[in-house]
DNA sequence: TCGCATATCTTTAACGTTAAAGTAGTGTAG
DNA sequence: CTACACTACTTTAACGTTAAAGATATGCGA
């Protein structure tokens, strides 16, 4: 069923040998490369009927308007911003947070005139390894930096270009414009949820804390070590929390996950509800994690909240319509993306630009959070 | 809150008026420029020794490797495909159809060490118009034209100059490679999935057929005229499963919205609802317009699926979970995406490439589809 | 009639890279 | 010691565009 090229009906640009260019149309005419490039760009620099015969001209012979790569080469400029990722792209698509994310950065490239690319760390050759090389082949103004771990090759690549360049979630560079949302705060917020609630027996399932891919128990000294900025504050707001009533942390298992979803959420709930001193409220760093949770909660035989309480994070579309509706920490991550957006655009045309840092979030109590069911 | 590019930190890489470029590290080294370039694409071409003076000097110069730019222009490649969209590309991040889509896309040129540009047809200054430059701007080896309408003018743009292409959905060209769903085979399995059950009298709830925002009735010359080859092709199913049971085509009701949004499935809902012949079953051309039809139904009074079946379109993730659980067709996006993606690399290539074609759908029945209720 | 602004087009010179062909020098088989 | 292959580099010449400055003609007020 396959068929080759030529067959398809494809012509290529090209007649006489000559590729079509500004050049050609211009000794078609009978004028001079730059009036035909004037014709595309700027019209008041000829005269209208000459704009008119060489529009003419080169809709005859098929040139459809000047090379964008050669233009860039002149211009010193793409007009395109590039969105550097650490995970095959698919994964990008795959995590709503992310799909939100880059739609609300897309409203705001679109309306500057931008296009944008995206660079994925993960290439062909490579089985499993990164390809820095990406973020040097890629050929635009500015790099968007989609959360990416302190050591990612692609981020070091990435600076050195010394692009305008937004760092988005982590890691925070001495120099380089951020945002993200404020994590302390939020699993602050949520641990006084429920401490306000009477709970004082916790447990967190957290995602990566660093990208190795470990899971199971993080013990204090891996959390301190923790290469994902988010992760680390969310610990550590949970801990302010903690402690400000009088708790210790020490006695707070953290289960460190490393990916985010309902399987990887089950399998942490499955470690932590066997313990001796069962926690009655458990924190997920994801909605997805919370779900499996939950999922695992109900299966062992717990009911949820009455004998768990448990908090999401992100407020997924989904996190509303389950049973029981999750308690979750709520981020807008569209207006993360147009923040990103505003102060990319702001570099890339020099421009005093908002220095959006941390977002707020909010804590949407739902269903799953109660009081502890009384000893 | 601002601050301006200068005091952000940010350094040009530039020094001493100079960019920095294959040839300024060729002359700080004492070598010919093409030598550097070799250094970074053809380490055979030059002795281990020199090549790791090459990249000690680049280093301390800040040199990160050839300018993208001036490469493509060279080597008439850029390893960038574009994603044409006819709207705004929020609209696509929020569309769970092209989301999939864009994965499965994604995973393939990822593979093939390609960048993805994104390039939407609304550009900045336009308030609501096209801006069809931007195909024409794009630097890219070529274009993946996501459903579009056949008047686009992005399309014609795009296909004016003459790259490799593969059209998904809509609307089939002369010589362009096509995927897309086999609409009709699913419509017509859809409809007689009802028929089957017993069901005679219908209605159907189509997005656009004609890209001009019309909401309302479409008459049958308006069905005929429809520039979405998709819409068109479904109503051809339905008619033709309909006409084989010995139903007249002329007493089916079609409600055109423009768009495919809750709120305009209840519209729609409450436009052919209240008709004196109530229908026993409404077709919807995608998930969520059938749910906000069913939102109407049980409003007005009706049960799902007693009083009134509904066949959705997508088969979302929300399907299976919302009361009662959607019967609807289900189309593998992401697996669209894959084949696009592989027509596209393959003819970058000048490979044989499998010519896909139409897909095959299967219909979901689940618990919104039953006989009716006898009169 | 002169001076000067204006409109319309041209010339020059990069922008940064790399394919292709060329030049030495070195080893080595006959 | 000659012919030939091989390694390690260099030279040349585009790839297609446009910023900046220059040229020429025309109009127009004084």
């Amino acid at each position: 069923m396959g068929r080759r090229k030529e067959e398809a009906g494809l012509s290529t640009n090209r007649s006489g040998g000559h590729r079509l260019t500004l050049t050609r149309i211009a000794e078609e005419v009978g004028v001079s490369a730059m009036t035909v490039s004037n014709a595309y760009n700027r019209p008041d620099q000829l005269s209208e009927a000459l704009r008119e015969r060489i529009f003419e001209t080169a809709g005859k012979l098929g040139f459809h308007g000047p090379d964008p790569v050669g233009r860039s080469l002149r211009r010193q400029r793409t007009d395109v911003v590039g969105v550097l990722y650490s995970n095959p792209l698919s994964y990008a698509f795959d995590d709503p947070a992310a799909v939100s994310f880059l739609s609300g950065l897309s409203s705001v490239t679109e309306e500057a005139d931008l296009g944008l690319l995206l660079v994925s760390a993960t290439g062909g050759g490579l089985v499993a390894g990164r390809n820095p090389k990406a973020a040097a082949q890629a050929a635009v103004d500015g790099f968007v930096i989609y959360s990416m771990s302190e050591e990612e090759p692609l981020l070091a690549t990435a600076l050195s270009r010394q692009l305008p360049a937004v760092v988005v979630d982590q890691p925070l560079k001495e120099g380089v414009p951020f945002v993200g949302f404020d994590d302390e705060a939020a699993a602050r917020a949520a641990a006084e949820h429920l401490l306000d609630l009477g709970h004082e027996r916790f447990a967190i399932v957290s995602f990566a804390l660093s990208p190795d891919g470990w899971e199971g128990i993080a013990e204090p000294d891996r959390q301190e070590r923790a290469a994902f900025r988010v992760s680390r504050l969310r610990l550590r707001g949970y801990r302010g929390a903690f402690e400000d009533a009088g708790l210790s942390w020490s006695e707070v298992t953290v289960y460190e996950c490393p990916g985010s979803t309902k399987e990887l959420g089950h399998r942490a709930a499955e470690a932590l509800l066997s313990s001796e001193r069962r926690p009655t409220a458990v924190f997920a760093s994801s909605d997805q994690l919370a779900l499996g949770v939950i999922e695992y909660a109900l299966e062992y035989g717990l009911s949820v909240p009455e004998d768990l309480s448990v908090v999401g994070f992100d407020d997924i579309p989904a996190a509303g319509s389950v049973d029981p509706p999750l308690t979750t920490v709520h981020q807008d991550h569209a207006q993360k993306g147009v923040l990103a957006g505003r102060m990319l655009v702001a570099q890339l045309r020099d421009e005093d630009f908002p220095n959006a840092g941390s977002l707020q979030t909010s804590l949407v109590v739902r269903g799953s959070t109660s009081a502890p069911r009384k000893p």
